[in-house]
RNA sequence: UACAUACUAGCUCAGAGGUAGAGCAAUCGACUUAAGAUCGAUCCGACGCGGGUUCAAUUCCCGUGUGUGUUACCA
């Protein structure tokens, strides 16, 4: 054996050893559990950064933990290809999307690899792939044949001087296209829609059922579908027959209503504004539409509005009250219009007292009247006064009553109202899976028939930046037969959102060569749910509801019987570099690459100035990145994961620092020099059953390693302390003064079983060096000896009044009054009590006497 | 603004109603021409702040401060 750890020659030996032998293959027939552990896929943007890696880490540890504790385990890895950056790359270099994309992909596969991670490859698969796509745009179809795909007018962003159409995340802050610069305009087109919100309800309720999720992901989502429960209430127009729809949550406000307004968007503002006021209504929607979204949401911000002129009837009391309109209105919420209550809602309050508008008073708390004018609105519940029949009833049960009255009357009922809307889909843009749908002037929207799937994308394509999706450029591909009746029909030149791509690759893992069907059902039913999913916290809210969508979506169409995608999620935090910023300037120039700065005297290299050290998220543009691939040659794989693992829980951020990185390489230099000196010394064969107490300490150490890394890697992983276990074991083994008993060869084995997951690398190396020919990755994960765990003696602590006074060594497991009568007359205890009336003594079995005194 | 979450050694993090704990860093010594590696030893704590419950609170409860994240007028 060598005496040195050179980590870059057994990293490629084993994972040659390992490809050779299948280790990472699923395996296919076996009675054993399955355990499912997946990372989320990456955008294959050219390299791997420290953020991937610390994500596959994670999962790869649990991978190779699971398959020793006895599961079937399916590790699958794959590529989430389509998206902007690829067709970016076209426009800028002209490169095809589609080669782009490829060499990215072998690229990062060959980094995967040398990072050692125990990936089945086999069953990987690319969502740019034409065999991946074909069955997206089959899972298309059906929510199509499900009524779940429709198509709207809707907004996009539109950019005048490009002639096209521009995704949310290339309009920046103020407004403006990334590529251009030009004033993003709003343009209505036809878009394809998802109806996620038919299935709000149970997106919602069944949050519940994760308990393997973080609270704050469940909150952020819940937020996110924002269930309001209230009433739909209709105020007619004086002097029309058309009516204005509210929605709000407080009907029994009803009777306090005093005005009503519109969005500046509302159509239904040009029909109710009077003659003499259209100029004035006119040029305040043209402001309010000039205005960026932040400027209008501002909190700062004075609500601001106006009145139409126009009237209408609070159908509960038969008043009069005025229509405004006002920026405080969002017309996408709701009907895009509320009720004024001023007296019961704080913003309401603030427009009234701001435009002079009446507040009614029609809740007060038990007990009050009234009479005295409100300073602030009063929002909780009370009493219901000023509303006709309804006064003296509490304000809880008033809003049910209130709606019963409302409905019997026809000018109201209850409503359920949600923030989450229906899921945009459409993107006019190429390198996406195109939507399979033909339009035809008879038959109008014909899904293409499945035995013409995919659609694929056709390649000779010019790619401009400039005017419409280069698909629709493309006449001969456009212009097809309609499938149904034959007459000349186009196809859909819009792609679908990445994030539909997504929503199901998990589900194609489990049957990724199948060319017949999207997956075998035995198959996806057998492997889903996933048990551990692992990945970015930014994807708490889109990526991840939007597979639990398809999943229930999936599952009505019964192609599957299960109600969840995911068992158990993990967010891991990011990682950050060390990073170096000039107070001084501003914008981007403010940071300072660290390969322009000496450590040790930070400075800015231009000016000189001293500059200030933080840890920031690694990005390019900060210059504090660590490269993968320069840690992994400096100090090998196995230093990089214990170091990712070690040094912060997975679900916080991670500071990346070179010298604790070192330091885990000295305690993997520490645990070969050990197995070293064990593989050339002689061995013990000392076994005479009765064990000294070096070797029971030496055992206890032992089994409470095992005991507590399989503790800590139970439900939510804490890596960092599992590791901090094996340093423990490890330095119990260096000091156990019985290394030629055969409890030491049990530590020792324990000690590289246990790291297995952790560094499997050197594991392996050093399991094959103690004399073992099978993988230590085969190995059973280990039991614990409940009979090691047992002490002899315990250390006892005595207590008075609850201060601690002192420690005695007395025999284990004594019963109570022993434990006392030993306390009571201990030296310490002596000390403190005598003299004094005991009047309670509290004993705590092998861990303490508490004397009450009086 | 609401919600979530955190606050423990110089740093990163464990911990549990009952003696506060690991790793790294630091300091000193040994070895070395020197450095590194290694070995040995050492140091470190109002458990954010205030109150309550308890025989006993760092741990449970309430309030408060600070940081972080999501959300930003959702009617």
């Amino acid at each position: 054996m060598e005496s040195r750890y050179n980590p870059a020659s057994i990293e490629s030996k084993w994972q040659q050893t390992w490809a050779q032998d299948g280790l990472d293959r699923t395996p296919q027939d076996s009675d054993k559990p399955k355990f499912y552990a997946l990372s989320m896929f990456p955008y294959p943007s050219g390299n791997l950064h420290m953020g991937h890696v610390r994500n596959y880490t994670i999962t790869d540890a649990i991978a190779r933990l699971k398959r020793m504790q006895g599961y079937r385990v399916l590790h699958p890895m794959g590529w989430d290809a389509f998206g902007l950056p690829a067709e970016n790359a076209a426009i800028d270099r002209g490169v095809h999307p589609a080669t782009w994309t490829n060499q990215n992909i072998a690229h990062m596969k060959r980094q995967l690899q040398q990072l050692g991670f125990s990936l089945d490859w086999e069953r990987e698969v690319a969502t740019c792939a034409p065999d991946y796509y074909k069955w997206t745009q089959w899972i298309f179809l059906q929510f199509f044949d499900a009524g779940l795909a429709y198509q709207k007018e809707s907004a996009v962003n539109w950019d005048p001087i490009d002639q096209t159409v521009l995704a949310n995340e290339q309009v920046d802050s103020e407004g403006r296209s990334w590529r251009s610069g030009a004033k993003v305009e709003r343009k209505l087109l036809k878009q394809w829609f998802f109806k996620i919100t038919d299935y709000a309800e149970q997106l919602l309720n069944d949050l519940d059922k994760l308990s393997g999720w973080p609270d704050r992901v469940k909150v952020m989502q819940a937020n996110w579908i924002g269930k309001s429960i209230g009433a739909y209430l209709e105020f007619p127009i004086v002097g029309s027959e058309e009516k204005i729809g509210v929605f709000t949550t407080r009907p029994d406000t009803a009777y306090g209503v005093t005005y009503v307004v519109l969005a500046p968007e509302h159509p239904l503002t040009q029909r109710v504004t009077s003659a003499d006021r259209k100029d004035a209504v006119a040029a305040f929607v043209k402001e309010v539409g000039e205005e960026s979204e932040i400027d209008r949401t501002a909190e700062d911000k004075p609500k601001r509005g106006i009145p139409t002129g126009g009237t209408a009837i609070n159908p509960f009391t038969g008043e009069e009250i005025p229509i405004w309109i006002a920026d405080y209105v969002l017309y996408e919420y709701g009907t895009g219009a509320v009720m004024g209550v001023p007296a019961h809602d704080t913003r309401d309050f603030r427009f009234a007292t701001d435009n002079q508008l009446p507040i009614k008073t029609v809740i007060v708390p038990e007990g009050e009247d009234a009479a005295k004018p409100l300073e602030a609105a009063y929002t909780e519940a009370g009493v219901m006064v000023n509303s006709g029949q309804f006064d003296g009833t509490p304000s809880v049960e008033g809003k049910q009553k209130v709606i019963e009255y409302a409905e019997s009357q026809g000018f109201g009922k209850a409503r359920i109202q949600y923030r989450l809307r229906d899921w945009l889909i459409s993107r006019q843009r190429y390198w996406g899976a195109p939507i399979p749908i033909i339009h035809c002037p008879d038959c109008g929207a014909v899904p293409v028939p499945e035995d013409q799937l995919p659609v694929r994308l056709p390649e000779d394509v010019d790619f401009s930046g400039k005017g419409a999706s280069p698909l629709a450029k493309l006449e001969n591909w456009v212009n097809v037969p309609c499938p149904s009746c034959g007459t000349p029909a186009k196809r859909e030149t819009d792609t679908m959102d990445t994030f539909i791509d997504s929503s199901w690759y998990f589900l194609r893992y489990t049957d990724a060569n199948n060319d017949r069907q999207v997956f075998d059902e035995t198959k996806v039913n057998d492997w889903m749910p996933v048990d551990q999913y692992v990945g970015g916290i930014e994807h708490a809210i889109l990526h991840l509801l939007y597979s639990r969508f398809f999943t229930k979506v999936l599952r009505d169409r019964r192609l599957l019987n299960f109600d969840e995608p995911f068992s158990r999620l993990l967010t891991q935090g990011m990682v950050q570099g060390l990073t170096y910023m000039n107070p001084n300037k501003g914008g981007k120039d403010k940071w300072i690459p660290s390969h322009l700065v000496d450590a040790n005297d930070p400075k800015d290299p231009q000016t000189g100035e001293p500059l200030q050290r933080l840890y920031a998220t690694m990005s390019k543009s900060k210059g504090n990145g660590v490269a993968p691939e320069d840690v992994v040659s400096k100090y090998g794989v196995d230093t990089a994961r214990m170091f990712i693992l070690f040094k912060a829980p997975p679900e916080k951020d991670l500071e990346w620092d070179d010298a604790d990185v070192e330091g885990q390489f000295r305690f993997l230099n520490r645990v070969w020099r050990l197995v070293h000196e064990f593989v050339s010394s002689p061995k013990g064969t000392k076994n005479n059953g009765q064990l000294t107490k070096p070797e029971k300490d030496l055992r206890r150490a032992i089994h409470t390693a095992i005991l507590e890394v399989t503790e800590d890697m139970e439900g939510d992983y804490q890596f960092n302390t599992a590791i901090s276990e094996l340093m423990k074991l490890s330095n119990a083994l260096t000091d156990a003064p019985c290394k030629d008993s055969p409890v030491y060869v049990e530590g020792i084995e324990t000690l590289i079983k246990l790291m297995a997951p952790f560094a499997p690398h050197i594991a392996e190396e050093l399991w094959n060096e103690i004399g073992h020919s099978d993988s230590v990755h085969h190995q059973a994960w280990l039991e614990v000896d409940e009979s090691a765990l047992v002490v002899d003696e315990i250390t006892l602590a005595i207590q008075v009044m609850g201060k601690m006074r002192g420690t005695i060594q007395v025999p284990a497991n004594l019963d109570k009054t022993e434990l006392e009568k030993l306390a009571r007359e201990s030296e310490v205890a002596q000390k403190h009590i005598a003299g004094k009336e005991i009047k309670k003594v509290i004993v705590v079995p092998n861990k303490l006497v508490n004397f009450v005194v009086v």
